[in-house]
This record gives structure tokens, sequence and C-alpha cells, in this order.
DNA sequence: GTGAAAGCGCTAACAC
DNA sequence: GTGTTAGCGCTTTCAC
């Protein structure tokens, strides 16, 4: 439990100046070859390691090599695929990824946020749960890069990359439609969110543009979690006339979908989902699909580009969904 | 872009010391009310925010609050459940989570590792891809706690959080050996993995036991990815006389087997699984289930307890497996 | 209550 | 090639 050598103890040991014991181990600057050998095995000797966050604060600015995700729970397979499609990326450019889960509370990720800038991470990567983002617009003057992904800002200006998740949805609507469905329920997550409201409107527009008007009898909200969305649908399939397809509008929702239809024994109501599941095609299930590895990439490049001094105006990268059919939308 | 400001200039533009600021803010020591105000409000004005980096850098040895993962990529569900287990258990004790994929590389495992010490992070969760962990005495020595998570620590003393693999194995071939299977294969994930070994030695046990000898004729081996694993599968069935059951031996391997299964229209075969499936129950797969979510509750306690001066020696925790009997091993 | 000086471990700048 | 000095942003120590 020894405390950790410094470098001015390697520089004893080898007896050589700091600077020189510094230059010899960083390869920065010229050490004759055999003032580097002693240097380094003095260092290996004491079980030196370089403390980064020394040279970091040394070097001033933005050194860092630290990148920040705010995200909900990594056990939700979206947020853990985006994570690992942007902590991959940033890999291959020598950034490390802190992580930090939300829960979906407001309060956590304000804390979270603050930690993290404290920590004076190079860029922040945030799948926010709160209504505004104002509070951040400091911090963007002094130069700190924010990607949101899957939530746009709310009064702030940053680089997005976003789903179509009106467009997904649309088309989730029109694919139970074209096989003749007319009363489609639909459960979805906290209505707060804007990524449920966008999916809402999607299935609406298709909806309203097949006539049907009393679609909303048929909407349930706020299931945030797979037990929740389990007795929601289950509610849905006692409603009287029974609607006889149902869009879930997340992963974890169409997880309890899967489970109500199973327990009730109902096979012969179509599920379509967004969010591809992990043994989607094994199950069968028809879904509205898009990458999230693919979204973290996108991320990481967004933040990188940032870091390379791109000062162009916010972009925002907005990624396909395309549906595939499977055999729970299945004429019989 | 301007630079961001520090403690001094808040203290300039409050007309107080460096040091009176710094209580000020940090709420530590004796403070006039006013001044605190005033302090308080050029902290707001300028967008100051506590470098908490120089502020560990000064207070020395163990005050970071980082701690770092080492595991497998993120997207597969094991590691990402771990991970979310681990960061909120952590996150509850005002840690945070760095997280690092090794692809099961042990190149990227060490170079990973070297910079998180680097990094001087708190403590160090790893999920093992290395043969030997000798190298890492010295760090023990200079008081950085290692938590090996799922594999255990090789020419090293550390604390561990394992499975009992052999036990799972064992009971996933006695159950489709009570059901009347002789011919039982199995297929495997890298063979150099010790949770892999212990796996296949569970499973020769059951075997043996039964009287089972050729049982190696239906073993498969480095299987790491689902395509791997499928075409395994493909393979073992077409296997002349062909088993009738077949025993994957991780999540990815059972997807895999899933999709051979139903690509080849076997219905008749039985499956049983090591690790549960986000749908293991709507599917009907019979497993051996454990949480990873715990063990990484687990691993984040025994860290924490190494935090708080626990120098007791080192600890392993073995998490139980249980056998879900579920469709794919049911009599027709 | 407040402040001045020193120093955490490292590197930039400028010697020599 | 190597050493000296100063300083990153903060907190400790000890003064007032």
């Amino acid at each position: 439990m020894s405390s950790r050598p410094s470098l001015a103890q390697v520089a004893a040991l080898s007896g050589v100046s700091v600077k020189t014991a510094s230059r010899a181990l960083s390869g920065e600057g010229y050490v004759a070859v055999e003032t580097k050998a002693r240097v380094q095995n003095a260092a290996d000797e004491l079980g030196y390691r370089l403390n980064r966050t020394a040279r970091e604060l040394r070097r001033g600015g933005n050194t860092s090599t630290l990148v920040g995700l705010l995200s909900g729970d990594l056990a939700n397979p979206f947020y853990s695929r985006l994570a690992s499609g942007l902590e991959r990326e940033l890999r291959m450019h020598g950034l490390q990824l802190i992580t930090a889960s939300t829960d979906e509370n407001p309060e956590w990720e304000r804390r979270l946020t603050d930690s993290l800038l404290e920590r004076r991470v190079r860029g922040l990567v945030v799948v926010s749960t709160m209504a505004e983002h104002g509070h951040l617009a400091a911090e963007r003057r002094h130069g700190s890069p924010f990607v949101f992904v899957d939530r746009p800002p709310v009064d702030l200006t940053a680089d997005a990359v976003l789903l179509d998740n009106r467009g997904g949805a649309k088309s989730a609507a029109e694919h139970p439609l074209e096989r003749g469905h007319r009363r489609i329920g639909i459960v979805g997550d906290l209505s707060r969110l804007t990524t449920h409201q966008d999916r809402v409107e999607g299935f609406a527009e298709a909806m309203e543009a097949a006539g049907i008007t009393g679609w909303r009898d048929y909407l349930l909200e706020d299931a945030h979690d797979v037990d929740k969305a389990e007795r929601a649908v289950h509610s849905l399939l006692a409603r009287d006339p029974a609607p006889t397809a149902v869009f879930t509008t997340n992963n974890r929702i169409t997880t309890g979908a899967l489970r109500a239809l199973r327990a009730s024994g109902n096979r012969d109501k179509a599920l379509i989902g967004f969010d591809e599941l992990d043994l989607g095609d094994v199950l069968g299930v028809t879904v509205v699909a898009h990458d999230p590895e693919e979204m973290g990439r996108h991320a990481a490049r967004l933040l990188l580009a940032r870091l390379e001094g791109d000062d162009g105006p916010a972009r925002r990268v907005i990624l396909p969904t395309r549906l595939i059919e499977r055999s729970t939308t299945a004429v019989h």
C-alpha cells in the first residue's frame, strides 16, 4: 500500500533531472540512449506509472482523452449498443468513454452532467431526459462540444444524431392498415419524450390518412418498463371491441407485449414494434428497425470533427428506419 | 471557445483571495455569508466550474472517483447488464464508471489497463481475456484494488466474482439426459477461456456419470460469435448419427443455435443454453440462468470494501445458476 | 474570517 | 543532451 512513485523518484534513482526522466519516458525530445535505458530501468524497478491527470493539467486546456456518455440504463440494449458503437469509434482515436446512467431522471442527468464537466471531459454525448438544455449554453462557449443522440436539444444549438421517428412510425401504421386492420392499438413510453411524441404523430398521420378517427381510444402512454407494458397490452386487449393489431413504440414495450400476447394465448393479433429485438428474427416479430451502434459511431464522428476544430453550424444527422416484415403481421 | 475560468479569476472578480473563493465554493471552512454570496455570483457570471482533476491532484493519493471496467463488447447483453449493475451501485456511492472494451483481445486489454491506471482510477473491475495476470502484482502493492469478474485471476491474488460454471453446465447436461437423450452436442466459446473449460468439464462430468463416452465427437469449440455458432450448429446437425440435443455454452451461441434450428426447420431437437436470453421466456428456451447485474453489484461491493480499507485476504464470490425449464427441452 | 506561500506530478520555456 | 525555473488549478499549512 506504499504510495505511488513519482517522476521525481525515478529521476533521483537514475541520477538525472526530472525533466530528463520525463523526456526519456515520454519519448519527446532528445535523450542519450544510455540515459534513456537507465531511466527506464529505474521506472520499472519502482513500478512507476505516468500520472496522466497531472500531465493533462500541465498541458492545459483540451488535452483530456475522456468523453462522457449520459444515457438511460445500460441494461437496455438500445443504450448498450449505442455505447458499444460510440466506445469503439472513440477507442480507435485514443479516447476513452465514461458512462453515466440517468435512469431517465432529469435530476440525475443534471448532477451527472456537472460531474462530467468538472472532470473536464473532452466532449459529451447525451441521450437527454430533460425538458430543455438552456443551462448548457454557457458550456458551449467554453468549447465543450455536445452531441445529442436520439432526442434533440431544446433551447440550445448543438449537433444531434436522431432517428426518423415520424417516418418509421408512419410505416409501422401503414403496414397493418394495408393488411386490412382498422383498430390498431398503440402503446408508448413516457409521454414527455419527443421520441414518443414523434412516433405517435407518425402513427396518427397514417391512421388519419386512412380515414380512421377513433385511434386515440387505443392509445396508451407512459408504459416505461416491461411490466407496465405487459399490463397495458393486457388492458388494451380487454377493450370491446378489441384492437386487432398493436404497435409498440420501443423494445421494452414490445417485449412486454410479446409476454402479454403469449400469456393470453392470443395468436391472431398482429404486432409491430419500434426497435429491432435481439432475437427478432427467430421470434418472427415485425419491427421498425434501425442501428443503434451506427448512431453511436455517428455521434463519435460528429464529436471528433469538433475536437479537430470544426466550428461550423450545428449538424443534425437523421438516420433512417426500415420495416422488417415477419410473421407477427403475416396474414392468416 | 474562450478558455475556462479558473478559481483565480473568480477570486479576482469578487475581490477576495483564491483560498477564500475556494472555501466559499467548496463549503469547507468558515466564510462570511456575504462574502460567500459575492463569490458565488462571480462564479456564476463567469460560468466557473471546479476542475476536479486539479483538486484530486492536490489532495493526493486516493481521491479519484473513477472506477474502470474492462470487458468484452458492451453490445453483448452479458457485459452490458454487468456494467449496468456495477455502474448503479458505484453511482450510489459517488463513483463513476469508465468502460473499455477489449474485444477479447489480450493486447487491447493490456493497453487499456495501463491507460486506466495512468488515469489513477480508484479501482479496476475486469473480465479478463488474458492468460495470466502476474504483471499486475506490482500494482496491487501500490494499493489499486482489482476485482475479477466472470473469469478468475491467474498468477495473482485478487478478489473475484465468479459463476458456478461447472455446476451449471452439469445440470444443463443432466436435464436432457434425464429425458432420454444420449447424443448431446455441445458448442462452446473460445477454448482458452476458463469459463468455457469449466462448462465443458461440468458437461463431461454428467455425461460420463451417465456412461456416455463418445460425447467429445459432438464437441465444437471457438464459436465466438453468432455467425460462427450458427454454422457450428448446422455442421453438428449434419453429423450421422445427428445429436438429438444441443447445449450451447453462452448467449451468443444460443442465439446462433436458434437461428440454425429455425433455418433447418428442425423442431424436434432439444436445446439448452447457458445464460438467460432477453426473450427466453417468450421463445421458450430452456436455459441455465444467472444474474449479470447481480455480478456487477457484487463486484462493486467488493471494491467498495477495499476502498474503505478492508485489507483482509482476497475474497471469492461464487454465484449460483439455476435451470429454467422451457419448451425447447419439453418431451413431445 | 481571511490570506500568502508552498506544492500535488507533470511539462513548457528557456537556459547551458 | 541535459538541467533550471515556473506554473497548470487547486488545496494544505500556517499565519494574521
